[in-house]
DNA sequence: CCCCATTCTTGAACGTGTTCAAAAAGAAGT
DNA sequence: ACTTCTTTTTGAACACGTTCAAGAATGGGG
């Protein structure tokens, strides 16, 4: 097989892909057929198939694009920030100008992604690279945090404050004001306050219970 | 139209609807197809439509059943505890104990209820008397226990719960271990942890943050 | 008893995601 | 050039959720 032919077929690939995500981004997860899909990029519905296992499967190819794109803003927004509630609500804001343009289709997006089954949930094996990705974004936000944050939650911190990313991706895709205008505040309160908390962690009453807490979870994940 | 025509109305509803939960809950959602339930039903499918508009809405139909179920069995549990703890993971622990025969179905049911245009979408209006429902289970939980939650908390704790629980049902139907083993677990040992978090409310530092909280959250959700 | 309006029931038909046997195209060896 | 094997492409076919025009059953008013 020479590169040439290689290239042939990830071609045709690639025209699936960007011909999907296009017509997503456009018209919306349902109208996006897989009829549809196959004529406006030129090829037969099974050939479609014979690259994307399912529609879901091109779900995931977009779910991996934006995370890549989230990685590349946030990581841009995070060398001119210092402190950890600045960079919380950067990094923050860049996932959510990331996913803007695919608000309408956010909710079967989640649809699909929250089946266990589904290649694109962000817990599956299928998702392994693009969650370690996303998780290394929230890692580099936490560590470049000066003055730093306790240590005692630094190890745990990331994947707390990336399942609270997940979190707020929800509330984002209920979120029908105006340029999901209340997500944006929701961000811009919630990150100081989670700064503020975790100096609270300091006081020796809090500490015990957040100790517990560290606890509970780890022996919930193991 | 007599009573007798009402009944036998209301009779193939019911029959439709016990049909529809039974297959749910004996082979899973993917494989209760409509037509299959009209069939074990003896009805065409086209009836079954006339009594539900969409196959979601039977998932509705269950979610108003179990959540009456929740009720019931909580306010059973509840008549002999005092203690916040106690009575939290009472509640938890009902609402695991119902869901307990679906959980093969929970992903589907969850990816279907996630949609915002769902009638089972748990936000939705169509939802609004099982989740008015919901909530009092949360209210009698918190105002009932003694020694009292601080009063600062009362009136936003059973919806702050009420959300806990809803995360706490997305961790259990990720859960495959056995009996759904884990989540047990989490409640078991998250409980008395929120009912020690409580009591922090009172150092004067974390009442601060916590003012901040709650107003945040009011400002989110007006 | 018959008529009419309402309620209930039917099953064919539509568009969907997905599968698959078969064909076409390409690569490699002789 | 011919064969052989793999990779790529096709489009008909399947089961699904859903719709709908048409018909049956029902019940009250004359």
């Amino acid at each position: 097989m020479g590169s040439a032919v290689a290239a042939k077929s990830e071609q045709t690939r690639q025209l699936v892909a960007d011909t999907a995500l296009r017509m997503f981004r456009d018209i919306g997860f349902e109208k996006t057929t897989m009829r549809a899909i196959a004529a406006e990029a030129g090829v037969s519905v099974g050939n479609a198939y014979y690259y994307f296992a399912s529609k879901d499967d091109l779900v995931h190819e977009l779910y991996i694009q934006v995370q890549a794109e989230h990685a590349a803003r946030a990581s841009e927004a995070l060398e001119e920030t210092t402190g950890f509630a600045e960079r919380l609500k950067a990094t923050l804001h860049a996932g959510l100008d990331v996913m803007a343009p695919y608000h309408r289709f956010g909710a079967d997006f989640v649809a699909t992604a929250i089946r266990p089954t589904s290649p694109v949930n962000p817990f599956s094996a299928d998702s392994t690279p693009a969650r370690e990705a996303s998780l290394d974004i929230f890692r580099n936000t936490v560590d470049g945090a000066r003055p730093a944050v306790p240590k005692k939650l630094r190890g745990d911190l990331p994947e707390l404050l990336w399942l609270c990313y997940m979190g707020i991706t929800l509330f984002w895709v209920y979120d029908t004001s105006e340029g999901q205008r209340r997500t944006r505040k929701l961000v811009d309160g919630a990150a100081p306050l989670v700064a503020r908390g975790l100096a609270l962690a300091r006081i020796p009453g809090v500490s015990k219970v957040l100790d517990d807490v560290l606890d509970l979870s780890r022996s919930i994940r193991s």
